[in-house]
DNA sequence: AAATTTAACAACCGCTTACGA
DNA sequence: ATCGTAAGCGGTTGTTAAATT
C-alpha cells in the first residue's frame, strides 16, 4: 500500500540536504553526468531516492542556476507569461534562463499575496485576475487585461512602450488548449506559448513576406526590432487534429513565415475547400499597404477556427477565423485581439 | 514572535516498457 | 501477434515544514 517503489534503499534519508550530501551528488553528477536518476543514489553513495536527488540537482545544485532577486524584466515576463499560461511554472521557467519552476512558483505565490493585499487597499478598481478554481490554470481574459492595465499604469510607462520593450521577445501562441473547456465557454482561453526569443536574433528573412515587392521589403528590413506574435486558435472537437509538424518540431531559432504556417495548417486533412491562394494574395496586399502607411514592421495574430461536419461530412474543415495586423503595441504582450 | 521565503516532499500526469492473458 | 494494463520513470505542480528575516 503505502510503499515507495522508487526507493529500494534500506534507509532512505529525507528532509534537508547536508553539505556532505550535496558534495557527493555534485561530484557524481559532474563526473558522470546524469542519465538514470534511479541509479544515482546507489552509485553516488547517497541514502536518498532518485527523485530527491534529481530535484536537489535541478533546483539547487546545477551550476547554471541563477540566484538572487528577480530583475524587473524577469518579473514582467513572469507576470505576462502567467497571464498567458497560468500556473504552468515549468513552462514559464523555460523562458527565464537559469530560473527554476519552483523558484518562480514560490515567487509568484509570495508576490501575488502581496499584490492582493495592496490592490485591495490602493487600487480598488483594478482587481487581480480571477481564477477559476475548477480550472485553476485558466484565467479570465478580462482579468488579464485588467492586470495588464494595472501594470502599465503602475509603472508609468508611456503608451508607446510594451511590457517587453527592453527585450523585444517574440511569441507564438497556440490556443488549442481550448478543447479543455466547453464549446460555449469563450471567455476562458489558455493559449500556449510555443516559443519565444529576442527579436534581435530574428533574421531579416523573417520579415521577408513581400516577395513580390523588393522595395517594400527593403523598408521592412531597416525598421527596428519589436515584439511580434503569431497565434493559432483551434477549437475543440479536434481530437484528431494535430499541430502542424512545423510547429511541433520547431525550430528554436526560426520564426515560421506566415505563408508556411498557413500551408502547414491547410495541408492537414480536410482543408480542401479553402481558397488559400486568394486569401494569401489578399493578405499580401493588406500587408504591403499597411507597411507603407505605418512605416514599421507589423505584428501578426492569426486565429483559426475549426468547423466540423459542415461540408466535408465528418471531415474536419479548417477555416481561417480572423487575422489581425497591427502595431506591436496593439498586439503585445497579450493577444487580446483574440477576444 | 510573527510573517515571509525557501526547499523539500506528496501527488499527480503522461509516456514508455514489460508483462500477461 | 495483439491488445490491455501494470510498473517504472521523468517531469510538473500543490502543499507545507523548516529556515530565515
Amino acid at each position: 500500500m503505502g510503499h515507495h517503489s522508487c526507493c529500494n534503499q534500506q534507509k532512505v534519508k529525507r528532509g534537508l540536504w547536508s553539505p556532505e550530501e550535496d558534495e557527493k551528488l555534485i561530484r557524481y553528477i559532474t563526473t558522470h553526468g546524469y542519465g538514470c536518476w534511479s541509479e544515482v543514489p546507489e552509485k553516488a553513495g547517497l541514502q536518498r531516492c532518485g527523485k530527491s536527488c534529481r530535484l536537489r540537482w535541478i533546483n539547487y545544485l546545477r551550476p547554471d542556476i541563477r540566484r538572487g532577486r528577480f530583475t524587473p524584466e524577469e518579473e514582467k515576463l513572469i507576470i505576462s507569461l502567467h497571464g498567458v499560461v497560468g500556473n504552468r511554472w515549468a513552462h514559464i521557467a523555460s523562458h527565464l534562463p537559469g530560473r527554476t519552476d519552483n523558484e518562480i512558483k514560490n515567487y509568484w505565490n509570495s508576490w501575488i499575496k502581496k499584490k492582493i493585499r495592496k490592490s485591495s487597499s490602493s487600487a480598488p478598481n483594478l482587481s487581480t485576475p480571477t481564477i477559476d478554481h475548477h480550472h485553476p490554470q485558466l484565467i479570465n481574459y478580462s482579468s488579464i487585461n485588467q492586470l495588464d492595465n494595472y501594470f502599465t499604469n503602475q509603472e508609468n510607462v508611456t503608451t508607446k512602450e510594451t511590457l517587453f520593450s527592453s527585450t523585444c521577445p517574440l511569441f507564438m501562441f497556440d490556443t488549442s488548449s481550448l478543447h479543455e473547456t466547453t464549446a460555449t465557454d469563450t471567455n476562458v482561453i489558455r493559449p500556449e506559448v510555443l516559443f519565444h526569443h529576442d527579436s534581435v536574433s530574428l533574421s531579416s528573412d523573417t520579415w521577408n513576406l513581400n516577395h513580390h515587392d523588393h522595395h517594400q521589403h527593403h523598408q521592412v528590413q531597416t525598421l527596428p526590432p519589436h515584439p511580434a506574435a503569431i497565434a493559432f486558435t483551434t477549437i475543440h472537437d479536434t481530437s484528431n487534429y494535430n499541430l502542424p509538424p512545423l510547429i511541433e518540431n520547431n525550430v528554436e531559432n526560426s520564426m515560421v513565415p506566415i505563408d508556411q504556417v498557413q500551408s502547414c495548417n491547410m495541408d492537414e486533412e480536410g482543408g480542401e475547400l479553402l481558397t488559400l491562394e486568394s486569401l494569401q494574395l489578399q493578405r499580401q496586399e493588406e500587408l504591403n499597404e499597411w507597411v507603407e502607411t505605418q512605416q514599421q514592421c507589423p505584428s501578426f495574430i492569426f486565429s483559426w477556427e475549426s468547423v466540423e461536419g459542415q461540408i466535408g461530412g465528418e471531415e474536419q474543415v479548417l477555416v481561417p477565423n480572423s487575422s489581425h495586423m497591427g502595431t506591436p503595441n496593439s498586439l503585445s504582450p497579450f493577444p487580446s485581439s483574440l477576444l
